[in-house]
DNA sequence: CTTGACACAGAACAGGCGTTCGGTTATCAT
DNA sequence: ATGATAACCGAACGCCTGTTCTGTGTCAAG
């Protein structure tokens, strides 16, 4: 015989709409909401009530609560704490960029609750350029030494938005079907072919025919390059 | 004859107790302290002078309030706004580095009050090495090609940190006397010299021997390059 | 000395807010 | 059916909190 099992052993619906809420309204004012905003965003007319899923959602982890202080409440690592001051963007790491293997895709309908923590890195809104939402960022880890030629290093992290075309001039995550190859290039479309262009101004640029298969990926949004550790040599 | 000549005509040592209270306890708890504890905290008696220093903070923009609400109120960005959550770090851009200029050198007693705006980076505190407080970082924009053997490039923002000395293996922002140039280069101490070794494993190092000047002004930490505008080409 | 701006204290009020409690409805395994 | 459990409501209590008002002492200008 089974065990008691609870309706919803785990978290629902209503218990989302309550983080979202709150993550939200501290996004928008720097601080918690109370616990009559948070009843009346999330159609909840009683106080009690509101108090009840906060207090199960504190035993699950997702937020800390200050007892008897106003507006006591702030979300937790569990959930994404990180992005609490609206100044901040957290952007999914969906794999490594290497040439070679294919580029990962960006999946639709990933819920801002997926959180793998290490898998992000969080970026400051202020580095963006002001009109980027950043809503679809993502980012990859290169791999290899294989993208030097676009001024960059085994271990940087790229930013990109998901783009299927470009403009002149703009760097872009590239998959090269014909060599089976990825990789990061200024591009510029010129009379018949494309033009790839190393960020290295002392290499030779790539042409590609325009007959010939070539798929953007994304253009590049940024890139950060994180010193931890020494270089071994 | 003098105008009015207000006591203290700007901000005073009061005010900006209170704005570091604010920022601290925002810090600290992801919410905005009660006019009671920020009167408790800088030792004012009665709500009705702290409501008074804020009504003067809110004039003189360095906070936004929202009446009537609790904890209504959040510092601007005249302010370290970005700052709120405390996962974020506001690193002064000192001024830029190019071959063949002085390295700008970091004074100490800035104030975090000092905000000049768009002269600052904003860095996730989980992009550093956890150990890392922070406290004295400072970066630089790389002006010209001249680092390109350290894949920097033009207008790349490199976060340094004040050293003097440095490990082995350790990329180093170093001030070449007898050649009268700064540059970057990952820092090696072998029997009787100094190697300085390109990022670009293609590239050759520079050798320095121990008797010859050499300074060491920084560790770099951390890289960022915005792709904001395309390249022009 | 008077005036007025300024920095502060203290008290009181009203609404905001978290908390608690008694009670109702819905759901589901037995 | 039924009884247990979860999901909810409404109201009341009392502290928390922002607001406002009256008053006091200081200091410099006239």
């Amino acid at each position: 015989m089974m065990m008691m099992v609870r309706k919803s052993k785990g978290i629902t619906d209503k218990h989302i709409k309550v983080l979202e809420f709150v993550n939200e309204y501290q996004n928008r004012f720097g601080r918690p909401p109370s616990i009559r905003e948070i009843g009346e965003k999330v159609k909840i007319s009683s106080t009690s009530v509101v108090n009840y899923y906060l207090e199960q959602l504190e035993k699950m982890g997702y937020l800390e609560r200050d007892n008897r202080v106003s507006r006591g409440m702030r979300l937790t690592g569990k959930v994404n704490q990180i992005v609490q001051a609206g100044n901040m963007l957290r952007v999914p790491i969906l794999g490594p960029i290497a040439a070679g293997e294919p580029l990962p895709e960006l999946q639709p309908g990933v819920s801002y609750m997926t959180d793998s923590e290490a898998e992000a890195v969080d970026i400051a809104r202020s580095l963006l350029p002001p009109k980027e939402k950043g809503d679809n960022l993502y980012a990859l880890e290169v791999k290899g030494n294989s993208m030097i030629d676009a001024m960059i290093n085994d271990g940087d992290i790229v930013v990109m938005k998901p783009a299927t075309e470009a403009r002149n001039g703009e760097m872009v995550a590239v998959w090269l079907p014909s060599d089976n190859e990825a990789t990061l290039k200024y591009f510029f479309k010129e009379k018949d072919r494309y033009r790839l262009q190393p960020a290295n101004p002392t290499l030779k640029p790539i042409y590609i025919k325009k007959t010939e298969p070539l798929e953007i990926k994304g253009k590049v949004v940024m890139v950060i390059r994180k010193m931890d550790k020494p270089l071994a040599a």
